[in-house]
DNA sequence: ATAGCTGCAAATGCTTTGCAAGGCC
DNA sequence: GGCCTTGCAAAGCATTTGCAGCTAT
């Protein structure tokens, strides 16, 4: 098989993900997926992405960037992590799993669900279902 | 002891605990500090303090109101909880906890440190530290 | 053809900042 | 008096929205 091929099965590969999301495949889509999934687990911003996205040669807007994040993460293929008041960070990671953050740089890293257990939870409150357990392990540079 | 008497123990108290922060008590870090630490444990927000303030009668810009949280933060009376990317809740209790967020209500509640056990953490990342850990538990009503 | 996407620019919402006037020590 | 605080209005920043034009199906 030679290195095109490869290429271009990523590539469809890539495109049948968003068409299982009901997403049009467009050259953006395609290329933001290639940034966000075909690397493995990444931990990224709206704006570094556009940054990537410019680098790699593909005209996007942020609008569009935005979009896009909040689509994929509708369609279960993101997940958005709350560390910073300042900015968002999404994260291609679906497998239940926490995250060291460092506060220095700004970056995360994930922590295996099989690190880190959470034990003796209380009753939750009345009325309520859990919709997720954030563990967020914040640490700094010595 | 009459009511009057406990009221201005109380005020006295308050105005202490601004002292030792190196702030002066001007009306509004009293009031505010009077909103805040009166009534033990409480999870809010800069406009939602303002609103209180107002219906207190007491005359205070919300710059004000974040300069003095910021102020009270830096100085070890309120803690910043991150659960919400578009804004930012104070915590006025000190003690090591967690907390459910209710997600539809953008409601914090504490969870006792002694309730919840983070067991299990990996070695943290080459030279860090941990500055904290934060654990919160995400609930939705039913 | 038509429903969905994109880019742009304007708008939004929370938060911060600059600066003149006022208040605490 | 001198420095800290306040309030106002303006600025800042990340994010969202409206809309006209383009694209995938």
């Amino acid at each position: 098989m030679t290195v095109d091929q490869k290429e271009s099965g990523l590539k469809a590969n890539l495109e049948n993900k968003i068409r299982k999301a009901d997403l049009r495949p467009t050259k953006q889509r395609i290329a933001l997926a290639e940034l966000l999934f075909a690397d493995g687990n990444r931990h990224i911003t709206a704006e570094i992405l556009h940054g990537e996205a410019l680098e790699a040669g593909v005209r996007i807007s942020l609008a569009t960037i935005y979009n896009n994040l909040h689509q994929f993460t509708a369609a279960g293929l993101l997940r958005e992590v709350v560390v910073d008041s300042t900015k968002s960070y999404f994260d291609t990671n679906m497998d239940p799993h926490h995250h060291f953050f460092h506060e220095d740089k700004g970056m995360l890293e994930d922590i295996h669900s099989s690190k880190l257990e959470v034990s003796n939870l209380p009753d939750l409150p009345e009325g309520t279902n859990i919709a997720s357990i954030d563990v967020i392990v914040r640490v700094t540079s010595n």
